[in-house]
DNA sequence: ATTAGTTCGTAAGGTTTACTAACAAACATG
DNA sequence: CATGTTTGTTAGTAAACCTTACGAACTAAT
């Protein structure tokens, strides 16, 4: 009997298969050189994907009929044969709502382009709402974001702190009073658009991915109001077993106490980390600023190094206030981690901050969209 | 235009698919069910798999062709209709063999059948022997284990402790002396047959996953001569960017020193839990065994706390010595894990002992076999 | 007994998919 | 100006799954 799958790892197959997914999947990868490359031509596109410049023809004559891809003339190389004409995706065929739930008392939004640009911005004052009201306001900001865009959009991406099923409910987010929220489901009916909500720090970490050139394999920690990561293996997102995965905020850390945690523990990571506790901290004594940020930096290593050599990753990523976190802060996790793990033998451990700002969860909410809608990222 | 991926998250495409990917996949999943459920006829696969019978009766024709699946005559049920025509694996089509080098001293294997029983054992002491003489012995081990098959050999799959990358080349086992040793493709050319090599931890995974009924979701401790776990994430092992992951005995526990480890840190997890050192601590004061065991399982929890929790993991499996594991050490990692983690919140956390016992491994590998060469685990 | 209804497996034919082979168009080069 | 190269398209083929239809074999009701 011949080898059916070579020396690869066959996962389990758990669904059929049929030609027209195969369709979707080759229409995807080109759809997807184009969007990255771009200033291709379709004989580029058949050696680049393998595929045939037959096969590629046909599915840039779709994606052209479907107005994601243009023709853009033809390339000026002086080369022998016929001049190859060149593609491009259609910048102004759509735009992308993104929405950011994770701050404090405010929720952002933004229109962007295909390219993950931000065009316009908005922002609604959260105050003291919750639940119902909480879920209210994301409507009118996504109306106020809908009226603005002045292309059709493509789809709308959330970012929502707490526990995100993959239908996008958010089974739980104590700050905003959801429990069970279907937020994918009433903003999808309400604005007839595909809706993609996720957890705040998983989208983070796919804009990292996508615009801040960061590994496949990576963890990102969002410090804010609380502690969360998003975490990225193999370029896909880990979801957990309860759709939890990244909740490291109320993980204790270290054997030697620590203040009391609002879940009625002690020496949860946020209780190190939040910056509330380290604005507090430093403002009652502004001369130990560094030792301060120091220890902090300590104890996120402490709590990371178990997780960095468990995954064998490779880079982990800051997100959050950079004066806090961009300093004494980073140096000590870096530092920490390094001492604590074995990834000093097994290749290089970086740790950096974000590139993407304060837009992260915004611009990652865009690349869900353009993920779940064209394949791309 | 139309939603082309509904509202699952869509991987980035990276190759290209054909018509005859589909048919693999399908074929899969046809033998899947067979694998799986068995006594099931046409119709039943049909149904179960959304495939019509007329495509699930082309699959099965080639299975039965290539004398994987057999019919087993006709169902008894009193039942309106033609009666259906029973499948089932041929049990007797394949033998596998399984290899363990993850021991102290001594390397273990067995042929086992397309079910994962172990039909016939066999092992050769290892002594001191370190590079090309382990190397040697592992194809001693693996000659005689062929010449006792009693069936053709589906495959041949090997579980290496040390880091081993996906073609099965071992890049670092120090304490067999490898490093870069290209162990899958050695055995390859000796044997002629598909051979499989993964580390010893995520083979056993795979094996607690298959046999043993755990979740998708799981991790799996392996304590011994050293300490290592394998992460089955959705069903799949994880690698790790460096193809490292679960190593994680050399990360440092707890934040109040601890014993110098072999690696030049101090308090790294192998001084808490490797075996040499409980078995040595317990005779010196064999009056404190349960609280040399309890604080052994304390340092494990408070390791797998972050992992846990960053992961979201619902299950862990600790493989080992059960009259060391099982009882006080068992018990203190599990009440650490649940007071370190939000694990009462988010769903319940069970940590028990696999009921696979020393033979973990070499069914794991199996399990590596059937799942690269049938797509069936 | 006979009839009707159900279920199983197969056969025939259609649609979709990507492939190979061949070609015209358009260019550079000797 | 002939030759070779590259591009993109046309035509035809092979492989995959589908729908439709049918005979075989059974139960249950008349």
């Amino acid at each position: 009997m011949t080898t059916r799958f070579g020396t690869g790892r066959a996962l389990r197959p758990t669904t059929k298969l049929l030609p027209e997914h195969t369709r979707g999947h080759n229409r995807s990868l080109v759809l997807q050189t184009v969007y990255r490359v771009g200033q291709q031509s379709r004989a580029d596109i058949a050696r680049e994907t393998g595929l045939t410049r037959v096969t590629v023809s046909d599915l840039v004559a779709e994606l052209i009929a479907e107005g994601l891809v243009i023709e853009t003339g033809q390339r000026e190389d002086a080369r022998p044969g016929k001049p190859a004409t060149l593609l491009e995706l259609d910048r102004t065929a759509f735009q992308i709502i993104g929405i950011d739930l994770s701050e404090y008392a405010i929720f952002r939004g933004a229109v962007l382009d295909l390219d993950g640009h931000i065009v316009h911005r908005a922002e609604v004052p959260l105050g003291r709402a919750t639940g119902a009201d909480a879920t209210a306001l994301v409507i009118r900001l996504a109306e106020s974001l809908v009226a603005q865009a002045t292309l059709p959009i493509l789809g709308l991406g959330v970012g929502s702190p707490g526990v995100v099923d993959l239908a996008g409910v958010v089974l739980s987010a104590p700050n905003l009073g959801w429990l069970g929220e279907d937020l994918q489901g009433i903003l999808s009916t309400r604005f007839g658009l595909p809706v993609v909500v996720a957890n705040d720090a998983n989208a983070a970490a796919l804009a990292e991915h996508s615009f801040g050139d960061a590994d496949s394999d990576m963890m990102l920690v969002k410090v804010g109001h609380g502690v969360g990561a998003g975490l990225l293996l193999d370029g896909t997102p880990l979801f957990g077993s309860r759709f939890a995965a990244g909740e490291i905020g109320h993980v204790v850390v270290g054997t030697d106490g620590g203040l009391e945690c609002v879940c009625g523990k002690h020496g949860c990571l946020e209780t190190w980390l939040a910056t509330p506790r380290l604005e507090k901290a430093i403002a009652a004594t502004p001369e130990s600023r560094t030792e301060i940020l120091t220890e902090a930096g300590q104890r996120l290593g402490i709590a990371l190094a178990p997780v960095v050599g468990a995954l064998n990753l490779a880079e982990v990523v800051l997100s959050g206030p950079t004066e806090l976190l961009d300093g004494p802060l980073a140096l000590a996790t870096i530092e920490t981690l390094r001492s604590r793990t074995m990834a000093e033998f097994h290749g290089d451990l970086t740790l950096r901050m974000t590139t993407l700002g304060e837009d992260i969860v915004m611009r990652g909410a865009a690349v869900m969209v353009l993920s779940a809608q064209l394949g791309v990222s």
